[in-house]
DNA sequence: CGGGCCTCCCCT
DNA sequence: AGGGGAGGCCCG
């Protein structure tokens, strides 16, 4: 179903009317630098621009119901999953049971996905970008557990300092009411690590916030390892470091006031480096 | 302050 | 269908 040709009208949020779609295509004017099938989860209606030549080899944009990615063959990774966070919709996912349904991503080119073998015994946890908890229906959050939505991810990290740091943008979300969230790997170094040769292994992990209410942006980043620390960039300096921009039609005026992101900061030490001292 | 309960991240 | 562990929160 995602990635259908065309498909942008069937797979849109319900309930959505078609004139807000098409104003959406309109306000986002220029500054769409192609056609996207799910405007709604993107600020202005633009998605995420990949600005380095080098990693758009066997992209995929593919549409979901709550949020959209652009995915890789390269790397069977997506390289940037973007989400539009509401009140209501994270009212709605509270009362959600979690479902663990990982699963492959049948709407990609054969070979270009990952499989659940891969991340078997691999050390690695499947790392959703776009969170579960943030899946507002039950098809949603199905959707949510797509490998296309996943990265290879040290279990530590995801588990502690990934998982403050997804907590706290929830909460930001409810506080101020919206925001638009684009998560996403970035692949460093020049000898990548590969789960059996095929998926790979993010160096860092970013997760970009605009904020309506605030008109401000910036971004959490972190090494994937097991730690507890981050860095906040504004979308300049995340731009440069991942060669993705992740608001294209971000107002000059959001570009440098650096939003105030809520520091995710741990209570404890990482217990594996200390529990080995 | 501590304990119980819930949420949220996963694994085999 | 099993399981674990951390963190937040509420309440005594």
């Amino acid at each position: 179903m995602p990635g259908d040709p065309g498909g942008w009208l069937p797979i849109q949020r319900k309930g959505m009317p078609q004139i807000f779609l098409l104003l959406c295509l309109l306000l986002a004017g220029s500054a769409l630098a192609g056609s996207t099938r799910c405007p709604s989860h993107y600020l202005s209606g633009a998605a995420p621009d990949i600005l380095d030549p080098t990693m758009t080899a066997q992209t995929h944009e593919l549409c979901y119901l709550a949020f959209g990615v652009t995915h890789s063959g390269v790397t069977r990774t997506p390289l940037w999953s973007a989400e539009h966070l509401t009140r209501a919709q994270l009212d709605m996912a509270q009362g959600l049971p979690r479902l663990n349904r990982f699963h492959a991503e049948t709407g990609l080119p054969a070979g270009e996905q990952a499989e659940l073998g891969d991340y078997a015994h691999s050390g690695y946890d499947r790392g959703h970008l776009s969170p579960a908890a943030d899946m507002p229906s039950e098809e949603a959050q199905f959707e949510g557990f797509t490998l296309a939505n996943m990265v290879p991810q040290d279990p530590n990290n995801n588990r502690h300092l990934w998982q403050r740091i997804e907590s706290v943008v929830r909460k930001l979300a409810r506080a101020d009411g919206e925001l638009y969230v684009v998560t996403g790997p970035i692949f460093g170094g020049d000898h990548p690590k590969q789960l059996q040769g095929r998926v790979t292994v993010p160096t860092q992990l970013y997760k970009a916030v605009y904020d309506l209410k605030q008109n401000e942006a910036a971004a959490y980043v972190v090494v994937n390892e097991a730690t507890n620390d981050y860095q906040i960039m504004d979308i300049a300096e995340l731009e440069h470091l991942t060669g993705v921009a992740p608001f294209p039609a971000l107002p000059a005026s959001a570009r440098l006031p650096r939003l105030a992101l809520p520091p995710p900061d741990a209570r404890r030490p990482p217990p594996t480096t200390a529990a080995a001292m």
